[in-house]
DNA sequence: GCAAGGTC
């Protein structure tokens, strides 16, 4: 008679789900975190029918660090820790390695069922290992699926393939570089500035992620710091047309040359007569958002709900917990097709605030929502599971829920529909242009009021051909105004575009930086610090970040602020270096690293080894040793020049 | 007292 077959997910949630599906099962409660499902399955050969018991463990069940003889800061020089061994001790965290091994004794073969992605492979890993503790004799499966449809996860489970050794292998590498860098350049910045004074009782760490992250607040600090105004100038035309003030908006924007602004605007005067050239009408969308993501929920988390993502994660997870939303963390923006997102909608129609609309869905309004390009195979796009009556939920946790509820039935609406208008006109041999937009069905914009998309003043019935002498024409001058400090939903989309963490870490990166002291957060338009112009105005013309730039002149009023904030606390902050911060980057500058440490590129390359190591052409070995080489040698350089990084300390720290 | 990554 042989066992029966122990099931192992990623987290209680999958587990209960999957033994949901496999045979729904009595619930044994081990404790409260982790259930064990009993049930019996018919398995593929050579298994058949068999008794089986799902369970879970609660992410990462081992845990990597030095014997005890480094662990002491100083019982070793700093640099040892590149080649000293490492130990990996499993954590007894609310029994969930000794639930696996009681379960695994006697069993006839493990079923792997954590999350289909590379830490999922790894954790596979860890249970594996923590069963074969105790039966070296198991047969070790995995059940590879990306969502938790029913036909989906039967398939899965007929259908077992091996654990992905090589995206573990690209885990471990990944976990092994970050504890050695982490672990001796923490040291020997802690251990340096002991003796500045400020810093005695300080840790100053240094991470793979925690530098980058810093490195973006101190870069664009620095850009606002430095950023020299440019004076510009411009040519504006307003007509006066059945009652309606048309300003025309120069095709050159502007120009940074006063002169030939001059001339040019002087030729517009002479030719008197301006000329309509054409007049387009054309229909246009505003699409609807797609499905949410957990970097788009902390985007605009940070920007309409007046929390910080910290709390926006912290917020989601217990909506989570108590079955209100689906998994918060997830990188997939597009529903599997299989799913039945008109029963989600359903169960909003009883809501006062957004029934009538989910409602209207119910009876025709649905419409399919768009996918993007991302599918992380393990989670669907975060999705209310239930309607939560608003007395149940605090303020915050309302906004959090509110946010993620308009967002879902937006998806599952049509897109924005409207018109817009477009004059174009030259006036002398300047060509200006006019635009008009009407909006003919809001649609998805009813539900959500993140979006903005308004009718603009209807522009007067314009001909081609058509001439007429201005009303007015007027050349102005401006100046370009510095970017503002650094938010943090442009916080989170560098560190999204340059791989700088997790969706589940990001925010945890943020904290750590304001917990260490190397960046505050101050309300925007309070950005302290002497010098400068204030710079919370307007973009700058040529900004780094994506789709920005609106500059303006003066007179252009502050449009730029986070448009209409969903109801939230108090405003926006911003994130600001502290004098540590900037010691800390400026130190390393100075020390010169091509690749510096507070810039994305190593964390960049980190990442493209570890896809190597999963497809096979470098080991990790090959990657751990030539990682460990390259940080050898800089802390080398580093330690070589501790006075470098003091006096930039003291400098700072003092000064 | 160090990292980053899972998860509660």
């Amino acid at each position: 008679m042989a066992g029966r077959i122990v099931c192992v997910a990623e987290k209680p949630s999958i587990a209960k789900a999957v033994a949901g599906h496999l045979g729904g099962g009595d619930r044994q409660s081990r404790n409260k975190y982790v259930k064990n499902y009993e049930f019996t399955y018919n398995f593929p050969a050579p298994w058949g029918q068999c008794s089986a018991v799902m369970t879970s463990v609660l992410g990462h069940t081992v845990e990597w660090d030095f014997p005890d003889q480094y662990r002491g800061w100083n019982s070793c020089p700093p640099s040892s820790l590149f080649d000293a061994p490492t130990q990996q001790v499993i954590k007894e965290r609310k029994d969930v390695a000794s639930n696996i091994q009681s379960l695994a004794r006697g069993a006839r073969a493990l079923f792997i069922w954590t999350d289909c992605d590379r830490e999922g492979e790894y954790i596979g890993t860890e249970i594996r290992d923590i069963a074969f503790e105790v039966n070296p004799n198991l047969e070790v499966k995995r059940a590879k699926f990306s969502n938790i449809e029913r036909s989906h996860i039967l398939q899965a489970a007929q259908r077992p393939v091996p654990l992905d050794n090589r995206q573990a292998a690209a885990v471990a590498a990944r976990i092994e570089l970050d504890l050695r860098i982490g672990a001796a350049f923490t040291r020997w910045q802690t251990l340096s500035l002991k003796g500045i004074g400020g810093l005695e009782d300080r840790v100053i760490s240094y991470g793979s992620c925690q530098f980058p992250t810093l490195g973006f607040v101190v870069d664009r600090y620095k850009r606002v710091k430095n950023f020299v105004p440019e004076p510009f100038w411009s040519i504006r035309v307003m007509h006066r047309k059945d009652d309606v003030n048309v300003n025309f908006s120069w095709d050159r924007n502007r120009l940074f040359d006063r002169m030939i602004t001059t001339t040019l605007f002087e030729r517009c005067l002479m030719a008197r007569t301006a000329r309509v050239t054409a007049v387009a009408t054309k229909p246009t969308k505003k699409w609807k958002p797609l499905p949410l993501t957990t970097v788009e929920l902390q985007k605009l988390g940070t920007r309409f709900l007046g929390l910080n993502s910290k709390q926006v994660m912290e917020i989601a997870e217990k909506l989570y917990n108590n079955g209100f939303i689906s998994y918060p963390r997830t990188e997939t923006d597009q529903f599997d097709r299989a799913m039945d997102l008109r029963a989600l909608v359903e169960k909003q129609t009883v809501s006062n605030d957004w029934g009538q609309f989910a409602t209207g869905l119910m009876n025709g309004g649905f419409s399919q929502p768009r996918n993007g390009s991302h599918n992380d195979q393990a989670h669907p796009p975060i999705h209310p599971i239930c309607y939560v009556a608003p007395e149940v939920l605090n303020q915050n946790e309302k906004r959090v829920y509110e946010f993620v509820v308009r967002r879902f039935l937006a998806c599952c609406s049509e897109d924005a529909v409207g018109q817009t208008t477009t004059v174009n006109m030259a006036y002398g041999d300047e060509g200006f242009h006019a635009n008009g937009l009407m909006v003919i069905a809001r649609n998805y914009l009813d539900v959500y009021p993140y979006d903005k998309w308004e009718s603009s003043q209807q522009l007067p019935r314009f001909v081609q051909g058509e001439t007429f002498v201005p009303t007015e024409a007027t050349m102005t001058d401006g100046k370009t105004s510095a970017p503002g400090y650094l938010t943090e939903p442009e916080l989170i989309a560098l560190m999204d575009i340059n791989g700088i963490g997790t969706d589940a870490t990001m925010a945890d990166h943020i904290a750590k930086i304001k917990e260490r002291e190397y960046v505050f957060t101050v309300p925007r338009g309070h950005a302290a610090g002497g010098g400068g112009g204030g710079g919370e105005e307007v973009d700058a013309p040529v900004g780094r970040g994506r789709g920005r730039g609106r500059g303006r002149g003066r007179g252009g009023g502050r449009g730029g602020a986070a448009a209409g904030r969903g109801g939230g606390g108090g405003g926006m902050e911003v994130f600001v270096p502290s004098s540590l911060g900037m010691a800390l980057v400026e130190a390393y500058d100075a020390i010169g690293f091509e690749n510096s440490v507070s810039k994305p590129f190593l964390r960049k390359e980190m990442e493209e080894k570890m896809k190597k190591i999963c497809e096979g052409t470098v080991t990790r070995n090959d990657v751990v040793h030539e990682c460990i080489d390259q940080y050898r040698d800089m802390f080398i350089r580093a330690t070589q020049q501790t006075d470098v990084l003091k006096r930039k300390a003291r400098e700072y720290m003092t000064g």
